[in-house]
RNA sequence: GGGGCCGUAGCUCAGUUGGGAGAGCGCUAGAAUCGCACUCUAGAGGUCGUGGGUUCGACCCCCAUCGGCUCCA
């Protein structure tokens, strides 16, 4: 083949380019994480940024739209994430090219341009191009998709052979249970025999799961809407939505039989061999631990950089296992110590050109993954810990076996990875168990098979009326009118009320006219819809087009405003104070108090969290005006406006700004002029997971009912104290040492007469064979002060049993004591004498052979029972002797 | 979302049918030394995560709850 080699930079650019040239829009990527769809672990395809859309919640704001979106795959049908790196093409984060269009064009532009750019302008070999098309399904009633192959026929050059039908598995794309769906139209190639994957070639071809076919694009084409029974209808606009897995084709292009040996990955793996003194050429595992490292290096960086963190659930979960998958080959390169963290660094060389948050968060990635490859170090210490024991005990036994249970607790509950305990296992020359380890599993799998399927949320609405436009940000109530209506929601034409998001929580209000009022609970965004939430207190439901008023909560929202704006301040005075490296990483807007999240690697220590707070009250005090215009997001982030990473932002931001002090892109709604937060201070700061911080603080009358209440506090305690509200530490400590020295005296008092209560109770002592038995009740508050008296009276009676009782509370309590001699010669026990003694007196029970304790409900029968213990002792002797 | 394990002294952890809260390290003081280290002796330090319940009695059993670790989705 000849052709220029094209770096991968060049070919995203070329990619995006030709579609620039066929009038489509550019979009940057959608961050990774996604900050707004619950039912999403990872973005994990080019068309979720587009899902409201298909789904018809949001307007398109371009009819045709082409990018490189950053996608994460760990798990899934085809996606295994223990087979990542052992083969050259799957992989946990890839970039997905797309180009899109929103019932606009449709099947003969895709193919046409799809071979346009493979063809002619990439120069691939077009007698090694294949296409698929979907070859109908019956159960379903569709028919093959003729016009496609038709079109495929006419509009390009491919060989009729090579166009092949194709079942539902592979040819029909659905979204979910329900929504958007479509047959499909799918590109691929042919890399020549010497890629042959199978001996017998014959069996060989596309969609055969041989190495030497794969497949470089997917055209969609979504055409039907299947509803919640599962039945397909046409959709009034048709849609089409392509993928082609970018890293493939960057190989395909530069002639490289392997993802990894493209210059994506290169670099990465030169520096593991750098770091490490092996090669990947060695193959085998070393080579499968080059593969995974690079790999995973990627799905981890980016993740972290819009906004995940490694942790135990959710998508820090699938983090954490990234990590330690990248970890335990590490340690097959021989690395012990912490060291993929300093692959961030070849990454954001080969990435930071197109994806700038790498190279910005360079640091911060790089903290984030050494702090969790310390931990996962320790992990493997106590795992180590455990087997040794578990294995030390095995080979007592003189077995061979290590149970494939053992190895599943240490997998399940310990984090120890199995084939980590296969390899300790070996050198002990243990043979591990791995059928009942993966019964073990499978168990596991069948507990937790908690079916969670996507809902996905619509609303209908009469799109005639128009929708939602939000009018918050300069009225708090409105004429209007309802657009929508179902039980418990409401869509009006215009509204005040802002919907959740920007972590400020939704408005609350009413909405009213002469025959029905309704109170909003809560106010959220659905697709491009802001929907009200709440319950109708009077009249019934209103008709799409009456008109309401509509009415916020407005003492509720001043409020949320005051602790909005707060927010902003925080941020630009911990940056201020802190550093640079700051970054919002989450917050909460309520009413009652603001959470800042923010990047920060050590706790804020308390001088500057003063400092902080000051700046802010100071910027509160110089009353500065708070304003807010639209405009182009380049041009926003030129006049330096703070973006926050892993948020998606459209063409045109809303940039809100703290008079010569902050600006920041935000939907939120602020007060009019920083006085009007009144007073603001930091409740606490604490963290939330390595590297992140947060603050909790309060505002306005929040401040004033709070220092109210701490100084009613304070007041009391002065009260109580019986002194000035300024003396009270002094008081107080006063007190803790005045009370230090009246528990000694108090202690050495009781033990005074303890000592000649027990003395006296000796003194009546009972001579029985060759030593005395002495009971008697005594005045004690508590059970340790009838224990002591125990110690006391077996230290002086040299030889002998002695039986204590004391009432509290109303309860019989009691305590037996043996001396040792005794319970050597006559194998007394207190334990078993005490217990007869408590049956006596409606009680129980028991302790140890020189001390035991016990008890009753009552106290009435406690002399009876007393006066049996001399019996009960000498029975005891008799049945040793007899 | 469903499981498993762990919260005991400043740290690492023991604590077995429910019957007096322990060890090692660290800390303080003393002995020894010219001084330090080592050593020896003594001592301080505990709401046994939190809240209920069962019991004469709970670190231990039951329930709830918070936090950490971990596996599966």
């Amino acid at each position: 083949m000849d052709r220029k080699q094209m770096t991968s930079q060049e070919i995203r650019n070329s990619f995006l380019d030709f579609f620039r040239s066929k009038n489509h829009h550019i979009v940057p990527s959608a961050p990774v994480v996604p900050q707004s769809d619950p039912t999403l672990l990872f973005t994990n395809a080019g068309m979720n940024q587009f899902k409201d859309i298909f789904l018809g919640n949001r307007k398109r704001t371009h009819p045709r739209i082409a990018d490189s979106q950053k996608c994460i795959r760990v798990s899934g049908k085809h996606n295994d994430l223990e087979e990542v790196g052992r083969d050259t093409y799957h992989h946990t984060f890839f970039e997905m090219l797309g180009n899109w269009s929103f019932g606009d064009y449709f099947k003969a532009e895709a193919i046409a341009w799809a071979w346009e750019l493979l063809v002619n302008v990439w120069k691939l070999p077009k007698e090694r191009l294949y296409a698929t098309v979907f070859g109908g399904d019956e159960t379903e009633a569709l028919d093959r998709d003729e016009e496609t192959a038709l079109m495929w026929q006419r509009m390009t050059e491919i060989d009729p052979s090579h166009i092949l039908y194709f079942g539902k598995k592979d040819n029909f794309w659905e979204m979910g249970e329900s929504g958007p769906c479509g047959p499909c139209s799918e590109i691929h190639i042919d890399l020549g025999p010497e890629y042959e994957s199978f001996a017998d070639p014959r069996k060989s071809g596309v969609n055969t799961g041989s190495a030497r076919y794969i497949e470089l694009w997917n055209l969609v084409f979504i055409q039907y809407n299947r509803d919640a029974a599962g039945k397909l209808h046409l959709l009034p606009a048709k849609h089409v939505d392509t993928g082609a897995g970018f890293e493939r084709l960057v190989a395909v292009l530069q002639n490289k039989g392997s993802n990894y040996a493209t210059d994506l990955f290169a670099p990465i793996q030169e520096a593991i061999a750098d770091f490490t003194k092996r090669n990947a050429s060695e193959g085998g595992e070393v080579q499968v631990g080059f593969n995974v490292l690079s790999d995973h290096i990627r799905a981890l960086s980016f993740a972290i950089a819009d906004g995940a963190i490694p942790g135990n659930e959710g998508r820090g979960y699938v983090l954490r296992r990234l990590l330690r998958r990248a970890a335990r080959f590490g340690r097959v390169l021989g690395m012990q110590k912490p060291f993929i963290y300093r692959l961030v660094s070849p990454l954001s060389i080969v990435m930071g050109g197109a994806y700038p948050e790498i190279s910005q968060r360079r640091d911060y990635i790089e903290r984030v993954i050494r702090a969790e490859e310390e931990s996962f170090n320790q992990t493997l210490d106590r795992g180590i810990d455990i087997f040794e024991s578990q294995a030390a005990k095995i080979l007592a036994r003189g077995e061979t076996v290590f149970p494939g249970k053992d190895a599943f607790l240490l997998h399940d509950t310990y984090g120890f990875p199995l084939d980590l305990t296969q390899l300790m296992a070996q050198e002990k020359g243990l043979q591990v168990d791995a059928s009942s380890f993966q019964v073990e599993m499978e168990k596991q799998r069948k507990r937790s098979t908690g079916s969670r399927e996507a809902v996905y949320q619509t609303v209908d609405v009469d799109e005639s009326l128009g929708g939602s436009e939000f009018v918050g940000y300069i009225a708090d109530e409105i004429e209007t009118q309802v657009v929508a209506a179902e039980d418990k929601r409401l869509i009006l034409r215009e509204t005040p009320f802002y919907a959740e998001g920007g972590g400020q929580v939704g408005d609350r209000g009413w909405i009213e006219n002469d025959h029905i009022r309704f109170q909003v609970e809560d106010t959220k965004q659905i697709g491009e819809h802001i929907v009200h939430f709440g319950r109708l207190q009077e009249g019934s439901l209103p008709d799409t087009g009456d008109p309401v008023r509509a009415r916020i909560d407005t003492a509720r929202r001043r409020a949320t405003e005051r602790n909005h704006t707060v927010t902003h301040l925080l941020h630009k005075a911990l940056r201020q104070v802190l550093g640079e490296h700051v970054h919002q990483a989450g917050s909460l807007v309520h009413p009652d108090y603001m959470r800042f999240d923010f990047t920060h690697y050590e706790k804020v220590v308390e001088t500057d969290l003063r400092r902080i707070e000051r700046i802010v009250n100071e910027r509160i005090l110089e009353n500065r005006k708070v304003s807010w215009q639209m405009l182009p997001f380049k041009e926003a982030v030129q006049k330096g406006a703070m973006a926050l990473f892993g948020e998606k932002y459209g063409d045109t931001v809303r940039m809100v700004q703290v008079a010569d002090f902050s600006s920041e892109l935000c939907g939120g709604t602020h007060v009019r002029a920083t006085g009007e937060i009144g007073e603001f201070i930091i409740i606490s700061e604490s963290a939330v997971a390595a590297g992140i911080r947060r603050i909790e603080a309060i505002t306005g009358l929040g401040v004033y009912e709070y220092l109210r209440s701490r100084e009613e506090t304070l007041r009391l305690a002065g009260q109580v104290l019986g002194c000035a509200v300024d003396e009270v530490p002094q008081r107080i400590q006063s007190l803790l040492e005045e009370r230090k020295e009246l528990d000694v005296e108090v202690r050495n008092l009781r033990q005074q007469s303890a000592r000649e209560q027990v003395a006296e109770i000796l003194d009546q002592a009972v001579e029985i064979a060759d030593f005395r038995v002495a009971v008697g009740r005594l005045e004690t508050r508590t059970m340790e002060d009838l224990k002591n008296a125990g110690d006391r009276l077996r230290e002086t009676m040299g030889s002998g049993v002695g039986v204590l009782a004391t009432e509290i509370e109303g309860k019989a309590n009691l305590v037996c004591m043996v001396t040792r001699d005794l319970v050597e010669r006559y194998s007394l026990h207190a334990g078993e004498i005490v217990k007869q003694i408590a049956r006596l007196a409606g009680g129980g029970g028991g302790g140890s052979p020189h001390m035991a304790t016990a008890g009753a409900k009552s106290s009435e029968k406690l002399s009876e029972a007393l006066s049996q213990v001399e019996k009960i002792v000498k029975s005891a002797i008799e049945q040793v002797k007899g």
